[in-house]
RNA sequence: CGCGGGGUGGAGCAGUUGGCAGCUCGUCGGGCUCAUAACCCGAAGGUCGUAAGUUCGAGUCUUACCCCCGCAACCA
């Protein structure tokens, strides 16, 4: 049986430095989803990668005195580095400066440019002549140039426009016949009032201010305008275009592509007509997701207040960071980090609710089973069938909000699992039936301690997408066989037919000292 | 000017199709002792930004207004 797959991408990011928290979270967050579908049997391909080109880039390399290839090289190192560290399952790493992608936007140029979709104009803006700069009319200041404050002039120049009226009625069609292709709704609704509203303009895809691109075949003073370069990463890097595109055939259209709420504008209207250009699919879901943002605003260096991923990683570990990124941000809104924020949530999610729930649990079972898993009991009681309709019933819950990217709610779902087992040792006190001679205690106490087991095996075989880490310690001390760790596996409760667990549990996090902590990540962020 | 988002007990947030206002943290009181001074229970605390409207009934729909944040395209 062929496997159903899904296609998830991520921006190719901008290399202007190193990447911070916000960057880091939109990759999590990709490979979170891809794991979850992995989970769920999909066959996943994962892309994420960089885009190179760019006046930018050519100024900062510049400045650096390096070649704009030479910078680049460096940054897509980082970001590789940076993506192992993080323990990212992508399946390619796609470079707009590499051969297999500028071939094919060359080419992508040229077909677009012979059906008559790109065609050469002129382009009037407002030119800044120390600055060599063109800008529109509302980039000015007062009139006068943003940057420098000096006076502009009016000019023209040569360039490529993409005839961007032409797919306006089609475009339109396509949002309503697919009214869930951008998540959440309310950035459909900015992008119809903002700009299909009023009516698309053309739109200029070429420059000849720098040469730091993809050069026109057959006019090399133009370069490719960056976002056209850049769009069509997500199928050149399946092939499209090149001898074998096995894998678009495969993969393509994207089962979802993931961007920031800042570029929702060019996937949402520029990447579907230029799809709709090359005769290809448009992708199933766009699911622009929010910023972290800090107590004063945006993350700037000039603030002083970035949070870099390995601050985190490095001393608190992997899964605590990626927790703490996909707990915080909720459905497509901004989040806050704040140290103290952080610290709370590794204290109490991660060591409170979590860890020692696992670890009380390991502690009963060897003292009162020598860690040896008992039989789940015949007759149930109340309590125990309550549970497990609970535990079900979030499941299920998980389900949906997976499916539609609510990814801190799926997370609250698991800690409502891990509350409700919580509170089920209350009210069931193990320690209270261990001490009875009674028949009947000592097989309530077997039925207790096999839930508890159940309970954290669903929690751990939920957990995997997000704390991978974690989940293998939980499966580890439970004594968990690997046929065990499927999501087909938690379908249905009580599959657990015998096992021992670890004799002495180690904690799965140990609790911070939060003034300490709180301190120790601000000084970290102001260097 | 326009557009989008937000405005829910001390703090941070959930609230899908309108039906007694929830969660986490914090505070106060109690319980338990298996566990990482962890866990469980209870209580206090909100006129859900303001005003009006629709409805048997609105945080949830309509209108107007106020405050905060963001976006206003050929920069990425």
């Amino acid at each position: 049986m062929e496997n159903k797959t899904f296609y998830v991408t991520t921006p190719i990011y901008y290399p202007s430095g190193k990447f911070h928290i916000g960057t880091a979270y939109t990759t999590v967050l990709a490979d979170c989803i891809k794991r979850y579908k992995t989970l769920r049997g999909y066959d996943c391909y994962m892309l994420t990668g960089m885009d190179e080109h760019g006046q930018k880039i050519q100024d900062v390399a510049e400045k650096n005195g390096k070649t704009p290839q030479k910078h680049v090289d460096e940054i897509a190192e980082i970001a590789k580095t940076l993506w192992d560290k993080m323990d990212i399952h992508y399946d390619d790493f796609i470079r707009t400066t590499e051969e297999r992608h500028t071939k094919v936007v060359e080419d992508i140029f040229d077909k677009l440019m012979d059906q008559g979709d790109i065609y050469l104009g002129e382009y009037e803006g407002w030119y800044c002549v120390p600055c060599e700069t063109f800008f529109t009319e509302t980039q000015l200041v007062d009139g006068k140039c943003p940057d420098c404050g000096r006076e502009v002039k009016k000019m023209k120049e040569e360039s490529y426009f993409f005839n961007m009226k032409k797919y306006q009625d089609r475009l339109v069609k396509f949002y309503e016949e697919n009214p869930d292709f951008i998540a959440p709704e309310s950035r459909k609704n900015e992008l119809f009032n903002n700009f299909i509203k009023p009516g698309l303009e053309d739109l200029c895809v070429s420059r000849t201010s720098f040469d730091w691109g993809v050069k026109v075949k057959s006019n090399p003073k133009h370069v490719v305008y960056v976002w056209l370069d850049a769009l069509t990463n997500y199928i050149t890097a399946l092939g499209y275009g090149s001898r074998d595109d096995s894998k678009l055939k495969k993969y393509w259209p994207a089962n979802l592509q993931i961007v920031g709420k800042d570029i929702i504008r060019f996937h949402g209207i520029y990447w579907p007509i230029f799809l709709m250009a090359l005769g290809l699919p448009l992708p199933k879901k766009l699911y622009a997701h929010g910023w972290i943002m800090m107590k004063d605003g945006k993350m700037s260096k000039s603030k002083g207040n970035v949070v870099y991923p390995e601050l985190l990683i490095e001393r608190y570990g992997l899964d605590a960071c990626k927790y703490y990124l996909l707990k915080e941000l909720q459905y497509g809104q901004d989040g806050v980090f704040t140290p103290e924020g952080f610290v709370e949530r590794f204290n109490i999610d991660l060591c409170n609710d979590l860890g020692n729930l696992l670890n009380r649990t390991i502690g009963m079972m060897n003292k009162y089973f020598e860690g040896n898993i008992p039989q789940n009991v015949e007759n149930k009681n109340e309590v125990d069938e309550n549970l497990q309709e609970y535990v079900q019933q979030k499941i299920k819950a998980f389900e949906e909000d997976m499916e539609s990217i609510h990814i801190s709610n799926a997370l609250s779902r698991i800690w409502e699992i891990i509350s409700r087992s919580n509170k089920y040792i209350d009210e069931t006190a193990p320690w209270v039936l261990a001490k009875s001679e009674n028949e009947e205690d000592r097989e309530k106490l077997k039925s207790v301690m096999y839930h508890l087991i159940e309970n954290l095996r669903i929690i751990a075989v939920l957990l995997q997408p997000f704390m991978p880490e974690t989940a293998e310690k939980m499966f580890k001390q439970l004594g968990i066989k690997n046929e065990l760790k499927s999501w087909n596996s938690i379908q249905e409760y009580g599959k657990i037919e015998s096992g021992k667990v670890i004799e002495k549990g180690e904690p799965l996090f140990m609790r911070l000292d939060i003034e300490e902590e709180i301190n120790y990540i601000k000084e970290a962020m102001k260097a």
